[in-house]
DNA sequence: GTCCGTTGCTAAATCGTGTTAGCGCCCGAT
DNA sequence: ATCGGGCGCTAACACGATTTAGCAACGGAC
């Protein structure tokens, strides 16, 4: 098919230089060395000629370095919303020269190790473990084989792995602020979660975090939420039913929804009731999911960074590759990406 | 960090017996070279005991096979749609042991080769080119260095390389029989493209064959479109214009919209000029886009089978490395996939 | 002339596996 | 006793790179 691929034998011996000597050269390490200029140059115009590629491959068996990562998930590659975390991680890894394995476990532990397994069989350089949606997760023990770092999910029991996470707090306390600052001091209400603590979907970490913000910033500015009203689960049907409820008691002139599905929802049981958004109700919501820029008026969310999710991830893996093993010392370090608000048309000032 | 992985030396000294005998055993040819069973059993029990584990980079090397292949595609990874392709290809290619690397180009030529560049130096056993959108495409010429596949995309020139596609067709044929079998006849109009087959967006395959697929359907049944409404571009705003455009002369009893995005725009002019769907007019559509089930009444469309397009490419990439290359004189063969009607709710019987 | 230090390269080992050729043993046939 | 041949395994090389140790040549000092 192809006439073979053109190996470093080839390029010394074209160059009349010994093999140690054109890998030495092509190493960067002539200098260090004593090789002489002549041959240098000689060795790296071959090589160019030839146009030699190093078979990584072969290298990875020699130094053990692959220049390769594995990225396993639960379901990423499916979901829109995560599909842009493994642009992110692709990019950044690219940039370093690196290539990317890609596993979904669907969430199966037997699958997870499996692939774990066979990403170890490949030598890979570094794991990252990902998760569609923030949460806890049980980390398979083969994980340590090689550097790791957990992404959009935190370790159930303490480790040494680092983790990538969206800065849930601040956006809490952005999507706060993003009312206060249009004017919003009263009838402030939550759908999804509160307004206590513990009024919150189960395992939910987002709903707890983003919880935390909206209420510190709101304390901040001596404002109290007016009620809320929280949803088993953060689907568009319970988020409408969830307003309607809302609305039967008391008239909103803002609205905190925790995710968009919520806040479609939401949209719905405001128009049933004949309620303008924004002029009689402002609404703000979390995720920055597709449907946001989809319905009228377009949603003002705090969007989830799954990009820049995805390239932190390979940037923490990297220090970690990097990082002695003798000094890994240190516990496993929560890094926060933030959360940028998507400023739309579903804000205004409260209503006279 | 780990404890060295066990190697096939540390299982041959184990077993009291020499590499070779335990690479014979453990490669399943201990039979054809009459290794005894007492031999064999004892290194298949220490093999086990040890969890000894290939290691495919080294094996890679000496056999050229890394059970590796790439993926590169446009834009494939971001996009919800096509997330599915790269899914159904995960899943097949972990189906025979292989992983997948990722790669995205961004329709960048350059970044392209150094992808597929990147690739062969990692060895893959071989490649397929996606497109996120059904087109043509200008092969690279280092794709020849390993076998590969095109999916979702045709060659620009005659090559040997088979690829794999959306029955769009077939896709076409079945859009128009559903608006058959539910009894319309008359007042059928395209948005979208047609009704010559010149009037189709630029560089659309899709568009001239699901228009192909139409009209062959609505021939068999002695039926002819009563019109038709071209977009340069498949968007919601031109679908909305164009039926706009349309509902100004005409008075239609059903659509066949190109695709899901052009559907919205027609649900919005038909809502806005207080056309009832179906009631008034029934809408069929290609694509399934995830809108097509957001959207009321949900939408009826022909589906783009995503995940069966990346099992599909990776079946025929199979075969493709299994041929022997002697015999590879094979022009390449073009694969179609169906595509799935999805009933729901946007169909009816003609209106009296 | 001998010894030593420097310069500039190469021989050889290594990574973990797969594969071919061949070695020693035992048995039966001549 | 010798030879041929099947049996059961191992020695040795290969894959394509990296890395360590060391060799040859030369110049200068004594």
């Amino acid at each position: 098919m192809s006439p073979r691929r053109v190996t470093l034998a080839d390029v010394a011996k074209a160059a009349g230089v010994s093999r140690p000597t054109a890998s030495l050269v092509l190493s960067g390490r002539g200098r260090e060395l004593r090789i002489s200029q002549d041959v240098e140059q000689r060795v790296l115009r071959t090589a160019e000629e030839l146009q030699y590629r190093p078979n990584i491959v072969s290298r990875g068996l020699r130094t053990g370095t692959t220049r390769t990562i594995g990225f396993v998930s639960d379901t990423v590659a499916t979901s829109r919303l995560a599909g842009d975390m493994i642009k992110g991680a692709l990019e950044a890894a690219r940039e370093r020269g690196f290539m990317l394995f890609i596993g979904e476990t669907e969430g199966d532990a037997e699958l997870e190790r499996l692939l774990l397994q066979a990403m170890h069989d490949r030598q890979v350089d570094g794991l990252i473990l990902a998760s569609m949606f923030t949460r806890t997760i049980k980390v398979p023990p083969s994980i340590t084989a090689s550097p790791a770092v957990l992404l959009n999910a935190l370790p159930s029991q303490p480790t040494r792995l680092p983790s990538v996470l969206p800065d849930e707090v601040e956006a809490g306390r952005r999507a706060a602020r993003v009312l206060l600052d249009a004017g919003h001091r009263d009838d402030i209400y939550l759908i999804g979660a509160g307004p206590a603590l513990r009024d919150v979907p189960p395992e939910s970490v987002a709903a707890v975090e983003r919880l935390i913000g909206i209420r510190e910033a709101f304390a901040e500015a001596g404002v109290e939420a007016a009620g809320a009203r929280p949803c088993p689960d953060w689907q568009q049907d319970l988020g409408l039913a969830a307003t309607r409820d809302l609305l039967e008691s008391a008239r909103p002139r803002a609205l905190i929804c925790f995710n968009d599905r919520i806040a479609m929802g939401a949209y719905q049981a405001l128009d049933d009731a004949g309620l303008d958004v924004p002029g009689d109700v402002s609404v703000v919501s979390f995720d920055d999911h597709p449907i946001a820029s989809w319905i009228r008026p377009k949603l003002t969310t705090v969007a989830l960074p799954h990009y820049e999710l995805g390239r932190k991830a390979v940037d923490v893996l990297f220090t970690e590759i990097g990082r002695d093993h003798a000094t890994a010392d240190r516990r496993g370090e929560v890094h926060r990406v933030p959360m940028p608000v998507r400023d739309r048309e579903s804000i205004a000032p409260p209503s006279a």
